[in-house]
DNA sequence: GCCCAGGTGGGTA
DNA sequence: TACCCACATGGG
């Protein structure tokens, strides 16, 4: 049997190599959901042009957020990309939250973590990525971020397999880490940070990758590779 | 001009 | 399940 993988090892190693991320960058729980949406395949330096075009216009509040028309969202939100799509997402996201916890998003405190992660998956334009930063980086649940960089640079240390679903993915480091917001929020940023510097899609070789030296240590789970 | 960037949903076999 | 594709802007 092979050994187990140890997400806590890279993740230490990680934080001891960058420091703390500081993650979401937002001043509010509402602008972390916005950006969620709007970095959708999207460049954060574009979601950041958007969010400052809205911070213009309404000042991020979450009535004046409500109140505009969707074709006005739209035009706001245009450097980010596939504007008229996120437009309707973030009006379906806005109109959920208002039903919910009237924009108060602390109100949502005592619902259960699974209840709003089915009711987030349930929006349309809310997949797994959005729905779970959402609850991670806004609401403060325990959840595992998976995104294309996680995806990434587990595939290319041998973690996973780079077909593996989002579920699996994330599974991998929720069964093997102790359920800890602030390590699951610093971990996910910390992945991004060494995707960024170590692990671009066009060089598949990433050196001097900080986790080379250590990826003796890292082995498939036990139920890797029989799939 | 080409590839890439903190995805998602719909269609097809 | 596994691929394919549309959605779209801005930077390297």
């Amino acid at each position: 049997m092979a050994g187990k993988l140890d997400p806590l090892a890279a993740y230490h190693a990680l934080y001891a190599r960058f420091g703390p991320q500081r993650w979401w960058p937002a001043e509010t729980p509402l602008e972390v959901c916005l950006g969620a949406v709007l970095t959708q395949n999207t460049n954060w330096r574009n979601v950041e042009r958007a969010l400052t075009a809205l911070r213009g216009e309404t000042g991020l509040d979450f009535a004046n957020l409500l109140a505009l028309p969707e074709d006005e969202l739209a035009r706001l939100i245009h450097p980010t990309g596939y504007y008229k799509q996120k437009a309707a997402r973030l009006r379906l996201l806005l109109e959920w939250l208002d039903g919910r916890c009237g924009g108060d998003l602390a109100r949502l405190e005592p619902v259960p973590t699974g209840v709003l992660r089915r009711e987030l998956l349930d929006i349309r334009g809310i997949g797994p990525e959005t729905a779970d930063s959402i609850l991670l980086y806004a609401l403060g649940r325990p959840v595992f971020v998976v995104d294309a960089y996680t995806r990434r640079v587990a595939a290319r240390h041998g973690w996973v397999k780079p077909r593996g679903t989002y579920d699996d993915l994330a599974a991998l480091f929720t069964d093997r880490l102790p359920r800890d917001v602030s390590l699951f929020n610093e971990f996910h940023a910390l992945i991004v940070r060494l995707a960024k510097d170590f692990c671009s899609k066009r060089n598949p070789r990433c050196h001097p990758c900080p986790l080379a030296g250590m990826m003796s240590s890292y082995l498939l789970p036990d139920n890797e590779g029989s799939r």
